[in-house]
DNA sequence: ATGGCTACGATCCGTAGA
């Protein structure tokens, strides 16, 4: 069973390299952040023609995301209950007895800002929410873009990004308070590569420099780690003409 | 020393992302 995250930044413009990428890597569940258009805006005909069915939390503009499943999806739940928030970053769906949460955390803009503050607030949010998930699905897995670098290691530049928004350690501290409930960051579960990242600037030839930051990650529950066979980050559609940028991450899990 | 791309929506620039 092969579980992906990945940060289209807009469907409408990627829809070609998503449903591209859908018939070469064959993912049974994809979740997808930045769809940056509304629900009725989905295209569902075409990804239903690619065999997926969709649960949408979509927005116009900004934010919106989407779990996409081979099979089908039940339980299906927009935002994080009890947090009043206009922007769809939040979407859960249970599918073969998996429960995927599908995140896209603030970007925060800069520390000390306003956004900032929200950003916090929301990951505080978001782990209440999650306590009450593990509870209910032993089975879970939290996959997205959690817009935290967590470690140095996942910094192209650590000494250029100290102290900046994505690195700082009150998101580094937020990002780790989610492991405190049991989860573990997929793809640190497996020796890697050095300098192994899933999201590089579109400028200052970012992405060849390799001047990137680790911030997608998939996040699993101790029972879907010991069944969690690998974890990688997909570089090919970041090679390609007008890219995302981000690439997707992908996690496989055996099925006991 | 500060912007460097890209997407979007409303215009032909501003906002946001990270």
């Amino acid at each position: 069973m092969k579980l992906a995250t990945w940060n289209v930044n807009s469907l409408k413009v990627r829809l070609p390299h998503l449903t591209d990428w859908l018939a070469q890597a064959r993912p049974d569940i994809v979740c997808l952040q930045e769809l940056k258009l509304e629900d009725a805006k989905f295209p569902r005909a075409e990804l239903q023609a690619a065999g997926f069915e969709c649960a949408v939390s979509g927005q116009k503009t900004y934010n919106g995301v989407a779990i996409l499943s081979a099979q089908p999806s039940t339980d299906v739940r927009m935002g994080i209950p009890g947090f009043q928030d206009e922007q769809r970053r939040v979407v859960a769906a249970t599918i073969c007895g998996l429960r995927v949460v599908c995140v896209y955390c603030p970007n925060g803009q800069a520390v000390g800002s306003e956004k900032y503050d929200y950003k916090l607030r929301w990951f505080a949010a978001l782990k209440a929410y999650l306590a009450t998930e593990l509870e209910r699905h032993p089975a879970l897995a939290v996959a997205g873009d959690f817009n935290v670098a967590p470690e140095d290691r996942d910094v192209h530049d650590p000494k250029a990004w100290e102290g900046q928004v994505h690195v700082s350690e009150a998101e580094r501290a937020a990002w780790r308070a989610l492991l405190d409930l049991g989860l573990k960051d997929a793809f640190r579960l497996f020796a890697q590569p050095e300098k192994v990242f899933s999201w590089w600037d579109y400028r200052m030839v970012a992405f060849r420099r390799n001047a990137g930051l680790r911030i997608d990650q998939i996040l699993v529950s101790a029972e879907l780690a010991r069944r969690c066979t690998a974890c990688s980050i997909d570089k090919a559609p970041r090679k390609l003409e007008r890219p995302s940028d981000h690439a997707p991450v992908v996690a496989e899990f055996s099925v006991d």
